[in-house]
DNA sequence: CACAAACGTCACGCTTTGTCACAAAAAACT
DNA sequence: AGTTTTTTGTGACAAAGCGTGACGTTTGTG
């Protein structure tokens, strides 16, 4: 377990696949060639498992996420965990302007990083406006996930956490745009059951419930764990959001006394 | 309940105390006299319990809040609701590139706002770096506020959320430095339970509960229910983070294989 | 190829927390 | 004041979801 971390110096062969130019990334901003020059830096290669670094680490580098999956992690002092993120090609992580990382971020495919460093940064956002606005941005989108996400972890059920999160992968997969309903969607899930239980705030016995449940009721295909073929996506939608139609009985719905 | 907002022309006497300076609101950055006049605008008063904005609104404007408490939440379908946040003199609510705002706001006392029109901060931002970087940290905050109450919803026993809650509330309260221990500090609540409930995914009853449990054990003492008085700072601290102390037995405590 | 280790799934009992029902207290309104 | 409405608090109850442990499956390794 050393802390190699096969340094490359180009951003080579990764598949950087799938990437809709979504505003994803740092590209596609108008920087000098000065600023642009600042921020490049050797794409570097973290294996999977590895971590990229520590919650209570100097937050001194951002990193763009190239290829790969990576997770961001909070703990408790009694190891009960929470993942606040799942990152793909594209996005930025370690966005923070604290002195120190709040979470730990783990590589859970082997991945490709660009970092950037967070002073350097600095100074281009000085004098790039654009550079400002694109970070705030990003951390606005962040925030917004965020806050749907504290919706689903706060109020929704199980069966409906594990819908939502099986949309938002294959929406994230799929590059963004709506998908085609009337098809299966096949998605593939880069991470383990206990991953996305600390990020549902489930338990692993709860998630493979609910997944055994979706197979069994038809809403789902799983082939090899991992990967999953969405079969009835707006019945997956009806769920996620609490219209649960099947459950049991759709019983008397009351109104919202307002 | 007309739509009428008692607007006010002047930031008049509202109070705005307890308001440490430890970068709150957007005063203090550095701004050329255009860019400081275009956005100032008069301060407008909403009543109690009125809204503000709402989910699905234009998102046009952000509001800093010069006085009272806020809340902002999010609705599901059915009817359940998320508190993703509650808001005092100082904050800024509202920040979002979005076209829409993703949640409603309101009102929860009087409350006195500063409005800021968001097509001229954008101009003010072109123009000066530090507004962007400013707005950049507010973000960045609320976004770790947000991980951090992630944590709380999907991992922390109501005994832990409601403690955790308290602390935070105080701590705000109390200007953002720490609070001196060895006295007990009291805590204005200006929301009802059913907010606090909302706030971290529990049921009022469930508050209720876990509110005369800590005032069985001591450590705290409720007055008004919305007064209350925290005896032992030490003592929710603990509990705040799953260091049950006292909850029964403090078991064995398993070794988290790694 | 065989073994080990990690990962995933399932079943059972049980605690916890939400649901329901109702009382008390506070606030708002006349 | 008196009445209504909202908010808060408490208890009984049931069910949802968790912990545990056992077992099957995949992956990695010698």
């Amino acid at each position: 377990m050393h802390r190699m971390d096969h340094l490359k110096l180009r951003n080579d062969d990764e598949t950087c696949h799938d990437h809709d130019g979504l505003h994803h990334g740092l590209q596609g901003i108008d920087l000098d060639g000065r600023s642009r020059l600042a921020l490049m830096a050797a794409a570097k290669h973290v294996e999977a498992k590895q971590p990229i670094f520590y919650q209570g680490d100097a937050a001194d580098t951002l990193y763009e996420v190239l290829s790969g999956a990576v997770k961001l992690y909070k703990l408790l002092p009694d190891g009960r965990r929470l993942v606040t993120g799942f990152f793909f090609a594209g996005d930025i992580i370690g966005l923070s302007l604290r002195e120190t990382y709040a979470y730990t971020a783990e590589a859970i495919t082997d991945a490709g990083l660009r970092p950037i460093s967070r002073s350097r940064l600095e100074r281009v956002m000085h004098d790039n406006p654009g550079m400002a606005k694109r970070l705030l941005e990003c951390a606005s989108d962040e925030l917004e996930q965020a806050h749907e996400q504290m919706v689903l972890l706060g109020r929704k059920t199980p069966v409906e956490k594990v819908c939502s999160f099986l949309l938002a992968i294959a929406r994230r997969q799929s590059g963004g745009h709506d998908i085609e309903d009337r098809e299966t969607a096949g998605v593939r899930l880069p991470m383990p059951r206990a991953d996305i239980a600390d990020y549902l705030g489930l338990t692993v016995e709860t998630v493979c419930r609910v997944l055994s449940r979706l197979k069994r009721e038809g809403l789902i295909t799983v082939s090899h764990a991992r990967d999953i073929g969405l079969v009835d996506m707006d019945g997956l939608a009806a769920y996620a959001d609490g219209d649960e139609p099947l459950t049991a009985a759709p019983v008397e719905r009351m109104a919202l006394a307002g």
